[in-house]
DNA sequence: GTTTTCCTACTATGGATATAGTAGAACCCC
DNA sequence: GGGGTTCTACTATATCCATAGTAGGAAAAC
């Protein structure tokens, strides 16, 4: 699956709110689109096959036809791929060294891994 | 900083070798290009700033102006905002999710974190 | 019931991407 | 020194992306 930036942000407020009209989606994006630019977006989401709609009045529902996690895990395994040459650890390095973790979040993240690896051990 | 998909596989080889003429690129590549296809990336990439390049020989020597860093930061900074919400938890949290991480690599993650940690309570 | 508004469908356009061919200079081989 | 080889420069093309306008119908407003 590849999103490109609008689409991403398209797809965001989608998954945010379930599902959209052109309006909705419209006044959710963060930067101010025409209304046609809109919908341009997400008919061309739609060939895709990324979103579907069903006929609402006259207008159509959008809905997301792909999760959000689907999307997160391909960009993150794209750039993994590209430019961190196919190690998560890699790219888990350069969070790391990212200042703007605070101690809490730097807390929970140990959490997690833990028990992703007590998970592991369990097997 | 944007990169495409294949400037970051030409970066890449640059990276990796520190710096290249045309045909070790091409040699590099992950896929089978025309030489003039390389050719054109890379100018393309001079004329983003992302290289440079001097003679040598009848040949032109191409080196990255960039760091490799700064381009995944730029790239896990992107995805993080339009994919994550902005919260590079989320992303970690869905990096550990991935199966497919080894044991050992999950202790290493953990070993990161904790260096993370320690350094962060000395402050 | 005519004007205004809202909505989809279709069309348009400028710029970026991906890919590569051709021309022509320089160099190397015998 | 003519013929292949290796380069760069320039050009080409198809596709995609971002953005939006216009046409025309339906609905709402008054």
């Amino acid at each position: 699956m590849v999103l490109t930036s609008r689409e991403m942000d398209v797809m965001s407020v989608l998954w945010k709110l379930g599902s959209g009209t052109v309006s909705e989606v419209q006044r959710g994006l963060p930067d101010d689109l025409a209304y046609t630019t809109v919908l341009t977006i997400l008919r061309t989401l739609e060939k895709k096959g990324h979103v579907g709609h069903q006929a609402e009045g006259r207008a159509h529902r959008y809905l997301p036809l792909v999760e959000r996690e689907k999307a997160q895990e391909s960009a993150v395994r794209r750039i993994t791929r590209k430019l961190f040459s196919g190690s998560p650890e890699l790219l888990m390095a350069q969070l790391l060294s990212e200042r703007g973790l605070s101690e809490d979040q730097l807390r929970r993240l140990r959490d997690l891994v833990d028990e992703r690896l007590s998970e592991e051990e369990k097997e």
